[in-house]
DNA sequence: CGAGTGTAGTACAACTTTGAACTAACAGTT
DNA sequence: AACTGTTAGTTCAAAGTTGTACTACACTCG
């Protein structure tokens, strides 16, 4: 629907021809290249991005274990949907499930050495396609630029809380 | 897993520190402003984003129709997806699937008028949406950046063609 | 304490997406 | 015309995702 011509009269501010070719750009272009980085990561190692992030997240702990809840949030995935994933990791040997000491409710999600094995392995193919489809394509300066506006925006969204991700 | 401090020697330019932050903001900003947008669309019409989508780039061409082929293009979809999303659209009774008469392997998929009044219905909280999560929290010149660098993105990936999207 | 409220995680069922296999039709070649 | 390779679109089964409902535990305040 084009937007500067909109079919109806509303309270809306639309937006102006421009910034639709920039949205549709940022749409377009985030779509293509996480599908790109999901392929090419899933036929050079086997994982998904999803997983992938999964253990870059345990990785980074001290005693590689993050709560469900808190890898979760770091990921933005829903609950129920984690769930899933960990348990089909599980399944693989690639982190294990522990009862949480500290609140019986909890469960911590650890990597198992396997799983560290894994990512290891799978690091330096992700790093490069994020690298060729990216980050060196781009000057430094829009790179950065990039960052700091979605900065913004998962600020923003997140209220300024979560700063994890 | 920590980019300047590799658990291996790999030929393999790692990210650094501050690119790596670029990077997870990027990622994490655009998956939650997705799903936030995703999140409202749903809400207020119903509707899912590639439905929207579908509907926008119909309405877009003179006689509101598009090859299936074209349609998946445009929305970087897999035929099979696309196929999908087309049935349950002409379930709702959104669009409408036509032979193609000067290809006869082909589909015309077409917005009826219900189509056109659901995206019209739909459009302005959608933009909203896209304006408060987005365009109007950056400065015009971060979210032409945005767009211009994705642009980039784009091009790269689709080999130059593909103008459409 | 114990009643009420909130949080952690899982289970379930419905829905969506994926990739491969398939049918049909076009296009070029001989 | 027959052969080959390519493109368009759908179908199928497997896998992933969603939202809700549910159980168990924790926290707070009378």
């Amino acid at each position: 629907m084009t937007t500067d011509t909109p079919a109806t009269t509303h309270a809306v501010e639309w937006l102006t021809a421009e910034q639709q070719v920039h949205w549709r750009a940022f749409r377009g272009g985030s779509a293509r290249l996480f599908a790109a980085l999901e392929h090419e990561l899933e036929r050079d190692t086997g994982l998904s991005t999803h997983e992938y992030e999964v253990l870059v997240r345990l990785s980074e702990t001290p005693d590689r274990t993050l709560r469900m809840a808190q890898l979760a949030d770091n990921l933005a995935h829903s609950r129920s949907r984690l769930t899933h994933t960990i348990r089909r990791m599980e399944e693989q040997g690639l982190v294990e499930r522990l009862p949480c000491i500290e609140d019986a409710r909890g469960v911590n999600c650890t990597m198992t050495e396997k799983g560290w094995q894994v990512l290891v392995a799978a690091a330096p193919s992700h790093v490069q396609s994020v690298r060729d489809h990216l980050v060196d394509i781009l000057t430094p300066e829009q790179f950065a630029a990039l960052g700091d506006a979605m900065e913004t925006v998962r600020l923003h969204l997140t209220g300024g809380a979560c700063h994890v991700e």
